[in-house]
DNA sequence: GCTTTAAAAAGTAAAAT
DNA sequence: ATTTTACTTTGCAAAGC
């Protein structure tokens, strides 16, 4: 009986002490990224069931932390990349995204696949761009999901590619380089997702 | 439908002397301290043998049973012309059956991944669906072309019967649209 | 876990031209 | 600005760190 007891307080105060680091990185991270606390809540609960089913061990606690913090900006749809969250711990985005598979397959998190209108937001606030153009670049990825131009490829380039264009219409050009800066991704594939879209949506770009 | 690779295993019930066969034998790469295993190209069939000192070798690149069977044949005759002595015959086992397959329609993604279980889609990572199916027990990674690749079968018949069941069920799923344009082929 | 080998899918990236 | 080369994902064995 007292075994038992001493087992089940040894694991706890594992787990306790776990957590407790856990924590002050989430916050650290959090914090580094400005994610709101709703985000870092939902990591919180999401590492909990993480270390509760025993997934952290021969892991760092940092990388699962990152990943938790990435599964919890997907479910709550604030757009940030793996590369944006990995920067800020010692791992690697390649270790950062097999924990997040990880948590995936082994705990029952819920995360919907990644819409690139998620990304629009993001990419036209930090360009200073208006509501209206960001609202157009969300109408002509539609169409694109719509025709089947989506389909496996990067959110984060469909969508710098929707404001590249939205942006050209509504006279608030942008550059493909500054774009492809904010988005994360390389003005080649700003370039080639642009270049898609207005032939297979036929879109017709008046300014020069 | 075709196999693009098979990775088998090679039981020779005998020890090895890597460092006689590194001198002896012309072309191969042994390097202990990077890993245990010593590399042997052969040109036809074009496949790449790793030789271990236990005698056992691991034979990667075969397209086909057939093609398989041949390389080990050579790999072993090649092996007993520049001296290394070779005794009693060596156990084949497939291991893993690498293949790639065509179902000729345009596979919506999004929905797969909400109406399939077992799998997982995230197009920022890589642009193909996985699917882990339990039987027979495979991995299929899925693209919206329709295009495929099926990885994890130690028998050819699984490979078969996984692209059948995945396209049936993709189908019923309705996941599934024609081509219209279904072009190339001129002459 | 890592190391090494092979091969396909489609997308992205980096370096070369 | 295009082309080439390379890396992302999946599965698997070998022996040793």
């Amino acid at each position: 009986r007292w075994r038992k007891w001493q087992i089940r307080a040894r694991i706890q105060s594992s787990i306790d002490r776990n957590l407790a680091q856990a924590m002050n990185e989430l916050e650290r991270i959090g914090n580094l990224l400005g994610l709101p606390k709703s985000v870092k809540d939902e990591a919180a609960l999401i590492y909990r069931k993480a270390v509760e089913k025993g997934l952290v061990r021969g892991r760092s606690i940092e990388s699962v932390v990152a990943a938790s913090i990435y599964a919890s900006c997907r479910r709550i749809k604030i757009a940030r990349t793996l590369d944006e969250i990995a920067q800020y711990t010692k791992a690697n985005r390649k270790e950062v995204a097999r924990c997040y598979r990880l948590l995936l397959r082994e705990l029952n998190v819920e995360v919907p696949v990644s819409d690139p209108k998620d990304y629009v937001t993001r990419i036209g606030s930090l360009l200073g761009l208006s509501g209206a153009t960001m609202k157009l670049a969300a109408e002509i990825l539609e169409k694109a999901k719509n025709a089947g131009l989506t389909a496996g490829k990067d959110p984060a380039g469909l969508a710098a590619a929707a404001i590249y264009i939205a942006a050209l219409m509504n006279d608030e050009r942008r550059t493909q380089k500054e774009i492809a800066q904010v988005a994360g991704v390389t003005e080649v594939t700003v370039r080639n997702r642009y270049k898609e879209l207005i032939q297979e949506l036929k879109i017709e770009i008046q300014n020069q | 439908m075709s196999i693009e690779n098979i990775v088998a295993t090679v039981t020779l019930d005998q020890q090895l002397d890597l460092y006689a066969m590194e001198r002896s034998v012309p072309n191969v790469e042994y390097d202990p301290d990077q890993f245990p295993g010593l590399i042997f190209r052969l040109e036809s069939p074009k496949v790449t043998s790793l030789i271990f000192k236990s005698g056992k070798m691991v034979v990667t690149g075969a397209k086909s049973t057939e093609e398989l069977i041949k390389a080990v044949k050579r790999i072993i005759k090649t092996l007993k012309k520049y001296g290394i002595k070779i005794t009693g015959k060596p156990k084949i086992q497939i291991q893993n059956i690498v293949a790639s397959a065509n179902m000729h329609v345009h596979v919506n993604l999004d929905k797969a991944a909400f109406l399939l279980e077992n799998n997982m889609y995230e197009p920022e990572q890589f642009p193909g669906l996985i699917f882990r199916m339990d039987d027979p027990r495979v991995v299929l990674l899925i693209f919206s072309s329709g295009k495929m690749v099926i990885t994890g079968a130690k028998r050819e018949e699984e490979v078969y019967k996984a692209v059948k069941k995945i396209f049936d069920k993709l189908n019923e799923l309705d996941c599934i649209k024609p081509i219209e344009e279904e072009e190339e082929l001129e002459i």
